[in-house]
DNA sequence: GCTGAAAGTCTCCCGAA
DNA sequence: TTCGGGAGACTTTCAGC
């Protein structure tokens, strides 16, 4: 796939901000308005632009307690490995999991209300699946940054 | 903040597909498109829904480079921390940077298109800022799950 | 690829309950 | 908060370049 210097400009506003009107960008991108909509139309038919999502304040509605679980499987037979994927991929609190390099196989990011809602986590839905060896949390005390924006 | 089960709903909804009219919404919803409008408004203004963003495909812009770090400062002086969490929120490749608990001080998510890119982002980006310690750095193997929209 | 114009649909603002 | 109706803005299609 190839993106010239008004497609990268054009995902990079849609990536901030999806609600602008095709005449917005059209302004910006000195481009007609039909212009601006084909371009956008072959994005989308070809997986560049996956979907369009409103982002959410975790702060508002009670989910402001992030932690990073590092998990280590026992084994690591195929069937052991699609199992926990499968079973992880299906918690709500599971934001992200990512099968990794290093002393432990997978990197988790987690969302909850608070500690209380973290631990009953732990207890009554992560090490509930089987075949997990050992885990190590860490709690984020502080964001620094979060975008979801990729820059081209 | 109160929500009652049809906000809930809605803010599931706009977290999956932000470009659903509210003529589609509120027959999901059983309202009438004037009370879904009245409602998104609402949350908008009250920052529970902060943004609108497209969602773009890595694979398909030659960043499907994943990598987590760790980094630990040398010291943990307010300027060192503030100078530090504000050169890493500007380097693009880093998508997010916390504070965290445990071993080391922050972990960041990064983003580039292979391991040359990422090799050269760690020599001559992360380690150039001045104050960080030690870093280790994990790699992305597989994305197992990875969503933006938060459980209600 | 691009353009402008026309058609169709949606957002957004009413007044009323 | 809810509703339905209407003005205006927007998206989408089309013919032509």
């Amino acid at each position: 796939m190839n993106f010239d210097p008004i497609d990268k400009k054009l995902l990079k506003l849609l990536q901030v901000n999806s609600k602008q009107t095709n005449k917005e960008l059209s302004s910006k991108l000195n481009l007609s308005v039909t212009a601006v909509y084909e371009r956008i139309k072959k994005l989308e038919k070809e997986g560049v632009i996956s979907n369009y999502v409103a982002l959410i304040q975790k702060e508002k509605i009670n989910k402001n307690f992030v932690a990073f679980c590092h998990i280590k499987l026992v084994q690591h037979t195929q069937d052991y490995v699609i199992k926990f994927e499968k079973e992880v991929a299906n918690l709500a609190e599971v934001m992200e999991c990512y099968h990794i390099s290093g002393d432990y196989d997978y990197l988790l990011k987690v969302i909850v209300s608070d500690m209380e809602a973290f631990r009953e986590f732990m207890v009554n839905k992560l090490t509930s699946i089987n075949h997990i060896g050992s885990t190590h949390s860490m709690f984020v005390i502080n964001e620094v940054k979060h975008t979801t924006a990729i820059n081209m």
